[in-house]
DNA sequence: CCGTTTATTGAAAGACATTTTCACTAGTCT
DNA sequence: AGACTAGTGAAAATGTCTTTCAATAAACGG
């Protein structure tokens, strides 16, 4: 079973076709998704899927860590899969694909010297790339 | 005369009653603000601030970089004055306070490791940290 | 399997947020 | 001061997200 079928039932959360529906499109999708495209692409696979449905399928998704949110330079979020735990992503300036990084986000320095400098206790971040992918470079 | 006022006839911009509420209103604030609360507080010194005008100055500002967007975890952006230029800007999860750091953004050794993982040529980044400010340590 | 229980769903309506239009206003430059 | 035009703001249109509530369908025990 995919993962995300383990977390939900761990928590108690039913799995139903309005979340897989969700879930199976987000995997597919290579770039970031709206709710309205999110609830489209869903309808192929589970005609009757309701814009609501979606809105809270993300909220649910995301505070399991399976989801996470995309900001974007001008008219905000997406949505894209994600790894449980703490991830970042890449994003394509050129096709809007996106993509997870792994590999230690080594902030650490820079995170003790802006507490030095400003007396802030960091906790958290956010941090996206943005580029040009493999194919776009050609 | 304030450095704004500079930046807009340089690009050959009016200098408007509108406008220099905006930024006057930007000025006195320490946390992100909506376009809504911006529009309300900047009524106090121009009573007749439209809404929409609000809407156009940010986008302006923001294209002349003398405005930056603050992606929020929920409900997304507030706009924050940035000197012009490539800054940071740390957030409170106490009070909301956001305040600019300067400081060498040392992501380059990140960015090299992504970039020979991914095969992207990173040219951007959005980053935002996130902590108590010294008040609300206390 | 077949009911029972209850989390989940989706349509509709509501609340907000943002954009478009267009006649009017007020900066800027003679 | 007058002309020119970028900029403004009210209203309406459009979008996005949330709330409500009766109906549905997962999960579970018999
Ligand atoms: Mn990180
Ligand atoms: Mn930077
Ligand atoms: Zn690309
Ligand atoms: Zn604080």
């Amino acid at each position: 079973m995919s993962l995300w079928v383990d977390v939900l039932g761990r928590e108690g959360h039913r799995i139903t076709r309005s979340r897989r529906a969700v879930m199976e499109v987000l995997a597919d999708a290579q770039a970031p998704l709206s709710p309205q495209m999110i609830c489209e692409r869903g309808r192929k696979r589970h005609p009757s899927l309701g814009l609501v449905t979606v809105y809270r399928t993300l909220d649910l998704f995301e505070d399991l860590g399976l989801v996470m949110r995309v900001h974007h330079g001008a008219g905000c979020h997406g949505y894209v899969l994600s790894s449980p735990g703490h991830r970042h992503v890449v994003l394509c300036d050129g096709c809007g694909r996106a993509e997870e990084f792994v590999g230690a986000d080594d902030l650490d320095g820079l995170i003790d010297r802006v507490e030095g400098h400003t007396g802030y206790r960091i906790d958290g971040h956010l941090l996206q790339l943005a580029g040009l992918c493999p194919v776009c470079q050609a």
